[in-house]
RNA sequence: GGUGGCUUAGCUCAGCUGGUUAGAGUACCACGUUGACAUCGUGGGGGUCACUGGUUCGACUCCAGUAGCCACCA
């Protein structure tokens, strides 16, 4: 071997991929250039938080797109993968609140500035961590590249953005309903609002009307609410509440006169057809409220706590008050009844609390223009999903759009460069802090308090990254990337933004592929989450299993958009299989010392030479046509059974006879066969596992300095052998009948047997030149090829496969009985099959309609299964005989 | 309520544009230390592809409906 070392038994992951991912980095691999000569492929990294660890979405998500990075690297393109993180806003500030409070401090204790001081250091302290967890899987991004989406370049893409889309009138202020969360004391936008399905209640309550002795009866899920309501409504046709538009009902509780009106908006369907409008908290009746002109009251303060238009209730939470004021209306009859009512309720995605719609002075980007054009670009093509479904959640979405929130009333974040004149009032929106008021030349101006939604700089990532608003070459050249890679999740919050992001400031979509992968499960099937505590830490797993370990099991029999479970099971399964490789190499290599093969002409080349060839360059085609349909699960499949079945279990085996020809001349050529085949084979796999492929590579013969910059293997259509394909499954199939039959009668690996074929026409050559092999795989002591019958010894077993008829004389230790029993079972499988087959060749429509080479197949199966049954029933009366 | 997904071997899942004797991993059974590997080898058992219709020469695959589970949206 190369370094002339005694290789160990056992792959040892620990020992090798730190050390070969340093030197990856230190040569620079994992850079990404401008390249005119050469195509680009770049992916844009979902920025994961600066507050996060390394969860197994992840890793899942990142294998995926270092998959893609270094298959398409390979490939020669120019590759660059943009690595950074995202300064999560909400999160982060969360965090750093919860952090400060076991210090006893809060927010407001050291005030904006000092919890800006505090949560970079936090970002400085914490931030990179996640990067070096990225490192230990294995990925390739261009860590020189490295971005934050708060640094200097993102913010100033930021307020870029935020300018050009004032300026064009699609941000603006304004007084509207908003998911407020008392606890995080932030405004929402409806993405961050999870709704969740709750038992709950409607409870009716009567609201007298004025002056009668009528009353209406209003069903409510949230009675705190009619503290703030300005009017009731009906519907305009509902003949049953006709004659009381326009009259006036006591508010109960309260005793404030409010109008009946009459709204379309109202369902007549719905409870009593009657509704209570309070336009101050929801957004239907906050539309219902400007078509009527109706007060906009609000009973509820920041904290969630009635406020002074709450009469006595003042002071109360909105839960007390809730209890309160149902209990007051029973008390004074105008409690209806109170009915079970299930309901969604929209919870704070951060902390879970529910969420009040409020209403509140914001910031919003007004969405029906933006997301026209996203959606045609997803429309007529020039973005696709993978897998397609994803659109329709895509369409749905953006076609219901409402104008979407960016303001949040916190401080970690990009503030709004929005600025306030203190004495004329003017708003000036502005990139740079103007010094004086554009309007009435004051000087002093307040800037907003507030910062903008995490995902508003999250949505210029594909272009902000490489440097926009400046027109870099980057921005020229690799813009639109490629592919995003992501869970979905995820689609809302930022796929949608950055396509709508990017047609708005770039004029051009910002991706050409979305490929959308499911979400890693614990093995119950159940969503890792830290409240359950059944999320598995990636990174045990690679110190315990490797990385190469983990991204295969995350990879095997994943298809797109489908969620996974995550097994232990499955990742020993991994580790095997590295095994198994390390251990094939192992075996190469001890075979090779440190002899460089020569490459053998074409002639030189024996059957299971050509035909290992041959499956390789099939592979090369299966493996790079089902990574450019993102089958990475298949994909990886099929290089799973091409290396252990093809490669391991039957090439190796059958090259051994050369090998331990010392000196032969033979023993070269297949010694270069077992080379050559792994060492391309390696490469095709080194995307899914870079450090064993890269480890064992390098202990192989090879050119170029790392496998990872070593070309793609393409496939060679001269190269796919049929007839050596065909020669091989004939001889193959008959080892395994051989095999079988041996394992069925009970014959242990140590009886060895002599073994009599009988060819079938054609094939008499093949099983000639094929007899080493038998004697290797098939437990023969010898082997003859027969013309006929007459050449097989009495007490024979006997095997049929489609080529040939085997023949093993096991003297007494063949038991005719079951022997018998064994031929009866085959020839019942042949019969089914024959009678299916025949079936179909029998019917008129299928032999006249179906295409003729499916016809011509069905014939050749039904030819063959004939032969064998001919074979069989030979043999089974010829052991009839034999038993009399 | 709307949309989408899932239902295939004991378990977890593949099966992409309809034609395979329906596959893999794992678990299970039997045999096995033949000079790469017991993190292994050889052989085996195990599936009415949820159900009902339809289209078709042909359906696990396409269409419609039903049931159960799940996700997202309202």
């Amino acid at each position: 071997m190369r370094e002339g070392k005694t290789i160990p038994k056992v792959y040892d992951p620990s020992q090798t991929e730190d050390r070969i991912y340093s030197e990856w980095m230190e040569r620079g691999y994992f850079r990404g250039e401008v390249d005119r000569d050469r195509e680009p492929f770049c992916i844009v990294i979902p920025p994961p938080n600066i507050t996060g660890q390394l969860h197994m979405g992840h890793a899942l998500d990142n294998t995926i797109q270092d998959i893609l990075i270094r298959w398409r690297r390979m490939q020669g393109y120019s590759t660059l993968w943009m690595p950074g993180t995202d300064h999560a806003s909400i999160a982060t500030e969360v965090r750093i609140v919860e952090d400060m409070a076991e210090e006893g401090l809060t927010k407001n204790d050291i005030g904006r500035e000092g919890f800006l001081k505090r949560a970079w250091e936090w970002k400085e302290k914490y931030g990179g961590r996640i990067v070096d967890q990225l490192k230990k899987l294995g990925t390739s991004p261009d860590w020189s590249r490295e971005r934050f989406t708060m640094d200097e370049g993102c913010s100033h893409a930021v307020k870029e953005a935020f300018v050009r889309l004032y300026d064009k009138g699609l941000i603006y202020q304004g007084d509207r309903i908003i998911n407020w969360c008392p606890e995080c004391k932030t405004a929402l936008s409806d993405a961050e609002v999870e709704h969740q399905e709750q038992e709950g209640n409607f409870w009716h309550i009567y609201y007298p009307i004025k002056d009668t002795d009528e009353r209406l009866t209003i069903a409510t899920t949230r009675p705190e609410t009619m503290l703030g309501d300005t009017a009731v409504a009906v519907h305009p046709d509902d003949e049953r509440y006709g004659h009381l538009i326009g009259k006036t009902v006591i508010l109960p509780l309260m005793n404030r006169e409010i109008p009946i009106i009459a709204d379309e908006y109202v369902d007549r369907e719905f409870g009593t057809g009657v509704v209570k409008i309070t336009p101050a908290h929801d957004p239907n009746d906050f539309e219902v409220g400007i078509r009527h002109n109706l007060e906009q009251l609000r009973v509820m303060d920041d904290s969630g706590i009635m406020n002074e238009h709450a009469g006595k209730y003042q002071g109360l939470s909105r839960y007390d008050a809730r209890q309160r004021i149902v209990n007051d209306l029973k008390e004074s009859g105008l409690l209806a009844k109170i009915e079970d009512h299930s309901h969604n309720v929209g919870h704070c995605y951060r902390c879970d609390t529910v969420v009040e719609p409020i209403i509140s002075k914001q910031w919003f980007v007004k969405m029906k223009p933006l997301a026209k054009p996203a959606i045609d670009a997803v429309r007529d093509g020039r973005i696709s999903f993978i897998p397609e479904r994803y659109d329709k959640t895509y369409f749905n979405w953006m076609e219901n759009i409402r104008d979407w929130c960016i303001s949040r009333q916190l401080w970690w974040g990009h503030r709004i460069p929005a600025y306030y004149c203190d004495d004329c009032g003017e708003t000036i929106v502005a990139r740079e802090t103007p010094k004086s008021c554009t309007k009435c030349g004051s000087r002093s101006l307040r800037q907003d308090e507030d910062v903008l939604d995490t995902w508003f700089s999250s949505a210029l990532w594909p272009f902000s990254t490489l440097g926009w608003p400046e027109k870099t070459e980057e921005l020229d050249y690799f813009y639109p990337t490629s592919v995003l890679v992501t869970a979905y999740d995820i689609i809302f919050f930022w796929v949608a933004r950055m396509i709508f992001s990017g047609i708005e400031h770039m004029g051009e979509i910002p991706f050409h592929h979305v490929f959308i992968h499911g979400i890693v499960r614990d093995s119950q099937g159940r969503k890792m989450s830290k409240s359950l505590g059944n999320g598995i830490d990636p990174l045990e797993i690679i110190e315990e299993y490797g990385a190469d370990a983990l991204r295969l099991s995350l990879v095997t029999g994943n298809s797109p958009g489908n969620d996974m479970r995550f097994y232990r099971e499955r990742v020993e399964a991994s580790r095997n299989f590295a095994n198994k490789i390390w251990n094939a190499s192992r075996f190469i290599m001890m075979n090779l010392k440190d002899s460089d093969p020569k490459k053998p002409n074409r002639d030189e080349l024996e059957l299971p030479d050509r035909w290992i060839i041959s499956k390789y360059n099939r592979l090369i085609g299966e493996v790079t046509e089902n990574l450019e349909k993102y089958e990475l699960g298949i994909a990886v499949q099929k290089l799973y059974d091409f290396i252990w079945s093809e490669f391991c279990d039957w090439y190796i085996e059958l090259a051994k006879p050369r090998l331990y020809d010392e000196g032969g001349r033979q023993r070269e050529t297949a010694l270069y066969t077992l080379t050559y085949v792994l060492s391309n084979t390696l490469k095709l796999l080194h995307p899914f596992m870079p450090f064993i492929t890269e480890e064992i590579w390098q202990h192989l013969p090879h050119e170029g300095e790392s496998i990872m910059i070593s070309p793609w293997p393409e496939l060679d259509q001269d190269e796919v052998d049929l007839e050596a394909e065909e020669q091989m499954e004939a001889i193959m199939n008959a080892i395994r009948s051989i095999r079988n039959v041996r394992a069925e009668m009970d014959v242990p690996p140590s009886q060895k047997a002599q073994v009599i074929i009988l060819p079938s026409e054609g094939y008499k050559d093949v099983f000639d030149k094929g007899k080493i092999y038998f004697e290797r795989l098939a437990y023969a002591s010898k082997v003859v090829i027969g013309e006929d019958e007459g050449d097989v010894p009495k007490n024979s077993v006997s095997a049929v496969s489609d080529k040939a008829q085997l023949f093993m004389p096991l003297e007494d230790l063949v038991d005719f009985n079951k022997e018998m029993e064994r031929l009866r079972k085959e020839s019942e499988n042949l019969k089914k099959e024959i009678a299916r087959a025949s079936g179909k060749l029998a019917n008129e429509n299928f032999v006249k309609k179906a295409p003729p080479a499916v016809v011509e197949e069905e014939r050749q199966k039904l030819e063959r299964y004939h032969g064998m049954m001919e074979k069989v029933t030979e043999r089974m009366e010829a052991l009839k005989k034999m038993m009399e």
